[in-house]
DNA sequence: ACCCATGTGTTAACCGGTTGACATATATTG
DNA sequence: CAATATATGTCAACCGGTTAACACATGGGT
């Protein structure tokens, strides 16, 4: 490959010059800088970024962490932070935690050693302590980490309240709300609290199913809103964490002989494209992926740039009303 | 951040030493080494991957290009491809190319500055000449770029037989694929050829459906397929090239009152999770992900050895039966 | 005539880590 | 006693690019 020195000789100039050029820094007279350009063209040559990062301290890396790229909502958040991150000027590593917290230690580990810019961070926290060694930007998406850690959330409380006071409009008598583990230290765990006020508020029955911290074993989600139906058959509105929930939900139902929404009336979370895509078309809360994935970006930058912000960055979230209910 | 100078002073030798303790080479004492290492925990010492890189000219870095990871196939092919080459000791770079020539362009030029080891491309190919430049490992994906670039795929022409003497096996009489553009020299194409071959074979009426390239536009699979349904309605099988496709075919059947699998039967490709989410689970051709993603990093890593690998690596699929048919 | 701006080159140091060559000291082996 | 192995340090160069300081030449303006 083609390096800077190469440059200056085909060009005829020396390395500084080169250099000036490529920064467009000091005096450069058109007539060089017009050799320069030629020279890198016909030398098919472009800047190394290890090098540069390496004398900057700065490797416009963004490091991802997901449970898993896998899932509709991780897929759809890594597509718009990508495509955002790059337009400003940042590549993004991409990480599969599965969940997993060795995994997840590991790639911090790694993202550290490969000095990346700031982490975003979308999957099972550590202990708090670890980020604090890190002396690199963290923004945390859809959870808290610490006070000092910057997060990027959607008004989970919102998102539940609108999911209930909908099923309640549309006539559900008795409703249930399934959720990962409430144990879990979730900003989500607020959807819950939603539900559970706004149904004591209005006196209606429910149940709440949690699954297990492993949330991505679809075949559990059935089982558990198989057990849920069958032990509790006037269940007629389920409010579900996520639209994959929402999917399994639906085909429970068909098993079950159950009418969507006639018997039973269905709101899933999230909105990823797969819920206006099968049929009957799913109602779902709105996470606004693309704006989080920007914000999330955009602290990264504020942080890097040391400027003050908001430790808690929440948008709002939309009811999209389809044919489940 | 500490450098290898700072655990050189805190274990109180030289810098060499460290260096020889970090990669294992020379003499070392015991003693020797325990201080070394003792002083990297306490300092919280991490090498710099970036100084690493710059001296070994080799990032462990793997640049993978695809038209949008927001796309269930794309997000379970990163998923399984990051899983695997972590575990190999390389770091992925994700890309979206969005299908645009010239975005795929600038990840090239990304990739290449940016000393990637080697680039998995997902997606559209640019001029063969761009990839003669690279001077870098390219494998391809489900793509044939040239002679000189290696790809995984996997067997198109039997999937695409498969599907369609499933149809014929239960009593379809009127078939259409529904594919992308067979305009675009795609492997996939081959699916089509193998549907026509066998539909010939058997005299057996049968239509073509092509999406546009922007492949992703799923409004426009409905529009395309409630057309020919409105227009055919003696149609009883349907094979189409991914799963989304399929979930549009069955939202359409839907909708035009056709019962699957009792009135039209459905067979959808690449077999993603979503396929047996949904209900009635879709009956898929099954692409081994997995295998592909860990063949295409172990195709990497051989041209990476200078080692000669096959340029075509064509892995067998799988019929998955479902409730679709 | 002096000062300032423009333009380019030279030199050296740096970013963090790696490594080869060689020096020095000590211990072990034949 | 000599040769070899072990152990650690010193020195310098390198990976590719950046940049500051200074030198030198030329031209324009006051």
């Amino acid at each position: 490959m083609p390096t800077i020195k190469d440059v200056a000789e085909r060009a005829g100039v020396s390395v500084t010059t080169v250099s000036r050029v490529l920064n467009n820094r000091g005096y450069i007279s058109e007539a060089t800088r017009k050799k320069v350009y030629q020279a890198m063209e016909e030398l098919d040559y472009q800047p190394n970024e290890v090098a540069r990062s390496l004398f900057r301290k700065k490797s416009n890396i963004i490091g991802l962490i997901v449970p898993t790229v896998a899932h509709p909502f991780f897929a759809e958040l890594t597509a718009y932070l990508e495509t955002y991150a790059y337009s400003r000027g940042y590549k993004v590593l991409i990480c599969n935690s599965q969940l997993d917290a060795s995994k997840e230690q590991e790639y911090i580990w790694m993202l550290r050693r490969n000095q990346v810019d700031g982490i975003i961070m979308a999957s099972h926290t550590l202990e708090v302590e670890e980020y604090k060694k890190l002396d690199l930007p963290v923004v945390a998406f859809d959870r808290f980490i610490s006070k000092r850690i910057p997060y990027v959330t959607s008004d989970n409380y919102q998102g539940g309240r609108l999911a209930v006071e909908l099923l309640l409009e549309r006539g559900c008598k008795q409703i249930a709300h399934m959720c990962g583990s409430l144990h879990l230290d979730m900003l989500a765990n607020q959807r819950h609290r939603a539900f559970m006020d706004v149904a004591e508020e209005r006196k209606v029955p429910y149940f709440t199913v949690e699954t297990d911290i492993n949330v991505f074993e679809v075949e559990k989600y059935e089982e558990l809103l198989s057990d849920l139906l069958t032990e509790h058959p006037d269940i007629d509105g389920l409010f579900l964490n996520s639209d994959i929930m929402a999917i399994a939900a639906m085909k429970v139902c068909r098993k079950l002989g159950k009418r969507i929404p006639q018997d039973i009336k269905i709101i899933g979370y999230d909105d990823v494209s797969i819920a206006s895509l099968v049929s009957p078309q799913i109602t779902s809360i709105r996470q606004p992926l693309a704006e989080m994935s920007e914000l999330s970006v955009r602290l990264i930058e504020a942080l890097l740039e040391g400027k003050p912000v908001e430790v808690e960055n929440c948008l709002p979230v939309q009811l999209m009303e389809r044919e489940t209910t």
